[in-house]
DNA sequence: GTCTATAGATGGATAGAC
DNA sequence: GTCTATCCATCTATAGAC
């Protein structure tokens, strides 16, 4: 049984540094890193100033840490739906199912009443605006893209390979294009047509044009 | 007949004020825009730190004119291909056609010849990272998305509306996800198989998968 | 118009008290 | 471990000499 007194230091310790990586992480993702300073990080938790070196090292180090664990959990519920669907099908899941386990988990997490709503705005926010250590990390991401690229050439082995690559490269593209700003336009656009809220709805309409799109 | 040594200041002037935009529109695109100083964009032009200022005003407002020269030179050829397509066809061009005026012209620029490769690169980045000014801008520019948005709804006017905007939305992911880090990723995990340098090629591979997903 | 020098503001990081 | 005070680098913007 752990002395009290520390246990409560440690319960505050954690909560300081939960406080200042969540509390970061939803900063980040709806103003970009650059524009987010760590005097903004700190006070809008409502802790020290210093609380961001002396627990993750630097700004930096703290940006890394968060697109590490993020990208991790979203490939490892990525990499378990390939995986269920690969059982399902006898080990030749046929291209819709490879391309949900790909759309399913960011567009499960970008839903309204989800916590990890805004950790899908940080992970695309971050392909595009991340450090150099990021952008190393996600080129070591590619062997986690590779089983998808695998999944879908075992499915169509009739098409030529660069052309599944090139599709692969258009359904990212669909999924990265699902940033706020972007559903906003849309939103305007239509009139008021297009309701982001409707995730499930929003997945099949994803499924259903990329789908058509491998298959043509 | 101007004064000559006028003619000639003017020139010089001329001269550094294209220096500078041109300079700042490769360094925005290839690095960002918060990471960009006013002194790397000088230095690397080889004119005054001064400069910025006195063409331009400030350093965001050499950014918003970079963007609305550049989206603008887009939005006009992008509107006069579609505008051929519709004569083309008796003022009802099918899907393949519209969707070649809105994927074409940027795809064309990205080609490895030509001059505004980088241009390209610079409208992606301020899509996501662009200043209040800039999103304020791209909000009035749906009313030049709106004419692709009215043709794709007459050529199919069978799809609910909602979904006519939902798959236009997919297709506009497809062409902002072409930035050379993703060009880059997708060639190490194809193993060198994807070719960006073949537009033409990119071109035919965007139409088939997006009229395939359209025609769903 | 061009340039240097500098003002003025803000940022990340850290030393040192408690 | 937490906090304050502060260092030092860097940035944008501008004043003023030429």
């Amino acid at each position: 049984m752990p002395d009290p007194v520390t246990a409560t230091e440690d319960t505050n310790e954690a909560a300081t540094k939960a406080a200042v990586f969540s509390t970061a992480e939803r900063l980040f993702a709806l103003h970009g890193f650059q524009s987010v300073s760590v005097r903004d990080i700190t006070s809008e938790a409502g802790v020290n100033l210093a609380s961001v070196n002396y627990h993750f090292g630097s700004k930096d180090a703290l940006l890394f840490e968060i697109f590490r664990r993020r990208t991790a959990e979203l490939n490892r519920e990525r990499a378990r739906m390939l995986h269920e669907a690969s059982t399902r099908h006898d080990g030749k899941p046929p291209v819709r199912a490879i391309l949900e386990a790909l759309f399913a988990p960011p567009l499960r997490w970008a839903s309204l009443e989800n916590d990890r709503r805004i950790s899908v705005q940080f992970i695309i926010r971050a392909r595009s605006e991340g450090t150099a250590d990021m952008r190393e990390a996600l080129a070591g991401d590619v062997s986690h893209l590779a089983r998808f690229a695998e999944a879908l050439l075992a499915a169509r082995p009739d098409l030529p390979r660069e052309t599944v690559f090139w599709r692969l490269h258009f359904c990212l593209g669909m999924i990265h294009n699902n940033r706020f700003a972007e559903f906003d336009r849309l939103h305007v656009l239509s009139d008021g047509a297009t309701r982001e809220a409707d995730i499930e709805g929003l997945l099949k309409r994803m499924l259903d044009f990329a789908e058509a799109g491998f298959l043509a």
